[in-house]
DNA sequence: TATGAATGAGAATTCATTCAT
DNA sequence: AATGAATGAATTCTCATTCAT
């Protein structure tokens, strides 16, 4: 059902990240940089995609997609909601280069970049796909939740999502503090931020 | 006590954020852009800064600071909570792009790009004024609430500011979604916002 | 006598005057285009040429070659000049581009793009067949009218050919012409030409 | 009255004309190869031409037209038809490479190449100035020859044009070919083409 | 024998930065 | 002090050619 990717795209989608977990600044990426730490020559890659911004948004999308896609059926196996969002954070924790790519990925979506422009382009185009977006999971996850409650208005399912969603943007900001390298300080975050996830829920 | 800035400095500072209100990309912007736009040679400007990327960091640090300054006077007059919260959101609201700025600008924290580094570099560097930051006005806001509390431990302390924090920075998403620009659906959501941070406060 | 084209050169050949024909600059043709157009691997282009410059040198030569083959069999049939002459005329009026071949093959001659060289050494190896350009049966046709006179000195004759061909060469400007599109206006030039060719003659 | 062109201008209009005249071709040239020539930065040529082939059309259009005034002018000192066609022809033999500009850019006229598409659109910009063109002389010497005549129809004045026009082409191509490198050959051809163009002249 | 995916050298173009005026 | 013309390093993208299948 999903669309088929080719080695050559796959090799490019991880160079991406590769050099995006490596610090890289996605704006100032090079085709040469890209092709190199995929493995390929600089003509292959523009076999598979029409530009430079192109491999980089494909990729942001194709990492974004792929991790959520993780998240989402990790937290299926969770009982409630408490242990769901607990499941999320140490997810997050450990995969703090994926997370970040997530999350940079949500602040693309609203900066004028050219990139960023781009990967607006691909989210239209794969509407479906894209219901697996971070935010969507978190929609999903609540109506999971909310499933044998009495209705819930639409504005406040909407408010609620994007309450948790800047919730887990907190702790991803978080990850990258130096103060929060121990392990104290961060359960502590960990534990507040999911309280207040699960009151916020229980409030609405 | 605060520095003084030169007009040619301002000039710059301006024509950075105008071009940033005009939907250009921050990582894309030439100087020529930048000194056209503030009537002044491109020698003149490397009088002034050292390279493009301090021009742009320096401009985004200042715009950020001095409407961080107009929002905090702004909100002393506010009797409670409730008001304050209500003003930030409303002045959001009706200045988009210089909101839009500052998130911008925390974004930038925390990305890789050029500019992002230079702009910590800038921050590290004055640290004090940098404490009119939209984290800092959150934590003296929230400092002024709980003055005639019992005390309140430090982690709670920074959970409540990065959770108040982070619903800003969302809303200020949400302001540029199309479907957030009927007044009915926004004032809304500016409700249950403003809410849920008085909820928070108090549970903590 | 004259020499085998494999099915696969023919293809190239064709390839490329279709792609002239339509409006194609000969100096930016790919391999890719002339393969594609041609209905054959790029591989196996290189299998019969060795390299991009000589499958388009040795189309135009081909192509230059027959369409003069036919012309001269063509003119052989007329009785006298003035039928011959108006013979060549109409036929490059019906087939303007193929009579642009000829003259843009002409041209190439005389300038110095990569082909134009290829096409010198291609000449200078198939003189024979050389023989047939479109100077050459100018030439003929001269030597066929001048048989039975006295004999003509070799200046003249060459002087002759070049004042024939320079006409020709008008015929195909003026062919190109929007102002010439109307055929009053065109059987007018025809006429003109062909009375000053057999003036010429005459006057020699 | 006329325009004024930049030193740059010029340098790039000279390189150009050196570069053809020491036999490059004109659409395989370089920007590389035009500034190294110029003596000028290759940034510094796109502060003044929008491209490449700007650059090239208009390097052959400005020296183009530079030539056929200078011809235009020492036409006009020479008595009668004769002398000029003869001082035309002395000319462009000692000015081979000149004289093959103008043909170059005649050519160019009519064919599908980039730089062709371009100095059309040149000429069509610059149509007075373009009045200067090789043809235009032509017509322009007819039209003195026959000011005291009765008026001629406006077709065979094109026809005479056209036919003088080619029999120059022809014998610029000529000037090129090894055999009439011998002076009294030359000279031979050159008698029997002015012949010809008078006696051209006197028919109609 | 035929193919076309893969390659990388090479060309056009841009733009930060310098420096003579 | 202010300027903007000049520069060339750096980057994107193309396409002739090769070679494994």
């Amino acid at each position: 059902m999903s669309k088929e990717y080719s080695s050559k795209e796959i090799a490019i989608y991880k160079a991406v990240v590769e050099l995006f977990e490596e610090g890289a600044d996605l704006n100032n990426l090079t085709v040469a940089e890209i092709t190199g730490k995929a493995g390929i020559g600089k003509g292959t890659a523009y076999a598979y995609f029409s530009d430079k911004e192109e491999m980089i948004a494909k990729a942001l999308f194709y990492n974004s997609k792929s991790f959520c896609e993780q998240l989402y059926k990790g937290m299926l196996k969770e009982k409630d909601l408490y242990a769901k969002v607990n499941y999320v954070l140490l997810k997050m924790e450990r995969q703090i280069p994926k997370a970040d790519c997530i999350f940079r990925f949500t602040n693309m979506m609203s900066d004028n970049s050219t990139i960023s422009k781009r990967i607006r382009d691909i989210v239209r185009e794969e509407v479906l796909s894209a219901k697996m977006s971070a935010v969507n999971i978190v929609k999903k996850v609540l109506e999971d939740e909310f499933m044998d409650r009495e209705t819930t208005s639409e504005d406040k399912m909407e408010y609620l999502v994007l309450s948790i969603y800047s919730k887990l943007l907190c702790y991803a900001m978080v990850l990258k503090e130096d103060k929060y390298k121990q392990e104290e300080k961060l359960s502590a975050m960990r534990a507040l931020i999911i309280d207040g996830i699960c009151r916020e829920v229980r409030a609405i």
